[in-house]
DNA sequence: TTCATATTTCGATGATACTAGAAATATGGA
DNA sequence: TCCATATTTCTAGTATCATCGAAATATGAA
């Protein structure tokens, strides 16, 4: 069973790691990529980080449930796990807006 | 204008305030207290925090504009920004969920 | 004024996090 | 087997963050 502080110090582990310039633009640009995910190289030429540093950000992320990794040849792919992001924006709809209406309408689908 | 990155930058500023524990525990509980808000003592006795680490974390959540602070009295008194907060929610479900339902039904309100 | 309460600011310390080059590992092709 | 590609792990230096006692500030009451 996981007790209500696991599920908060898992949302502080999640919040901590998007908390990041880099990590945030690595996310965004895998949440675009969508379930296919994007090798680390890809990542790296995109967002011009040299391979160690967005190393270690991926493996952060991936430390944290909020992507996953799967290799493919010679090529190491990144994807989000939704459901882990789901889980996150319900921890904070759920305990952060208390029932104020946290996700607005503004919010309801605006895809570019 | 407010330019993209600089909401980008707000988002991280913001969710790094959240990735705390002592820090996410107090916001949680000013969700609680609602528009009233609440004392720093009275804050500092519920979670049972040093007054100084407290005022560290509270500076913290201010500054970043998750919450606000005014004087009644002898006391200061805290209280969340839902605005701020919705800000925040929005941005996640927009930028990191691809339109994917990120805000869960599950999450539709289940309050305590 | 003087005192008590409420809270912040200061300061020093320890702990974590970020950065990026260099070396190591994994995979596939010639 | 040997080489190139893709990526990670190692390492060390720097920077940022958290903690909390002590001192300072603000407010109100006697």
């Amino acid at each position: 069973m996981v007790s209500k502080a696991d599920i908060a110090t898992e949302a502080v582990d999640r919040l901590g790691a998007l908390a990041n310039e880099h990590r945030l633009a690595v996310f965004r640009l895998l949440v675009q990529a969508g379930p296919e995910g994007q090798a680390a190289g890809a990542i790296a030429d995109a967002l011009d980080l040299p391979a160690s540093s967005l190393s270690f950000h991926l493996a952060h992320l991936t430390r944290v449930g909020l992507i996953t990794q799967r290799r493919e040849s010679r090529s190491l792919i990144y994807a989000v796990d939704f459901a882990a992001m789901n889980g996150l924006v319900g921890f904070l709809t759920e305990n952060c807006c208390g029932g104020r209406d946290c996700a607005p309408k503004s919010a309801k689908r605006s895809r570019a």
